[in-house]
DNA sequence: GAGTCATTTCCAC
DNA sequence: GTGGAAATGACTC
């Protein structure tokens, strides 16, 4: 498979993504791992990932402004969701929480008739983070449950979409 | 099968 | 109201 991958600044953490298709195939926060190092995983996957931010300069720029605080709909860009059935009924109910809307694991429980401690194990295996927005998905006390590879990414990014944390 | 979870809920204090 | 235990369901080894 041919695939083109770039990366964006996001308050200071490395986003970096994997389009193949016109889908973003794989995405991740880098935390220790360099860019390449992201690149080797995904070969090991059997997708030779080539570096071009020219060809995807488009989903570079819808980041770049969501990062800097812009009301951006990472939820309506294509992805290729993978996984069992039930991972992708959780997906697909997540990607409905719009811009600055949350629900908790219960809720999505719910709707995919599961429960919690499941929604929370696919959203732990979840490979597209940010565009199937997981961190709008909290625990029903009102804190933050988890996020992979670290719970402060999740605070990032819900205070980028208006929360006060 | 047993063990592992990014949870929730219930029931004693 | 708080704390602990049980229920929970999909998954991995």
């Amino acid at each position: 498979m041919k695939a083109f991958y770039a990366t964006v600044e996001i308050e200071g953490f490395t986003f970096a993504f994997v389009v193949a298709d016109g889908k973003v195939i794989r995405a991740k926060f880098l935390t220790k791992e360099s860019d390449e190092a992201f690149a080797e995983e995904i070969e090991r996957e059997g997708i030779k990932a080539e570096r071009n931010p020219f060809a995807l300069q488009h989903l570079v720029r819808l980041l770049q402004s969501y990062a800097s605080g812009g009301r951006i709909a990472l939820e309506k860009v294509p992805v290729f969701m993978n996984g069992s059935s039930h991972d992708v009924k959780v997906y697909k109910a997540i990607r409905r929480l719009t811009f600055g809307h949350t629900a908790t694991y219960g809720e999505i429980a719910r709707i995919v008739g599961s429960s919690a401690r499941a929604v929370g194990r696919a959203l732990a295996r979840n490979r597209v983070p940010l565009f199937i927005p997981c961190h709008r998905v909290i625990r029903s006390d009102g804190t933050l449950g988890g996020f992979t590879p670290s719970v402060e990414i999740k605070k990032l990014l819900l205070k980028l979409e208006g929360f006060s944390l």
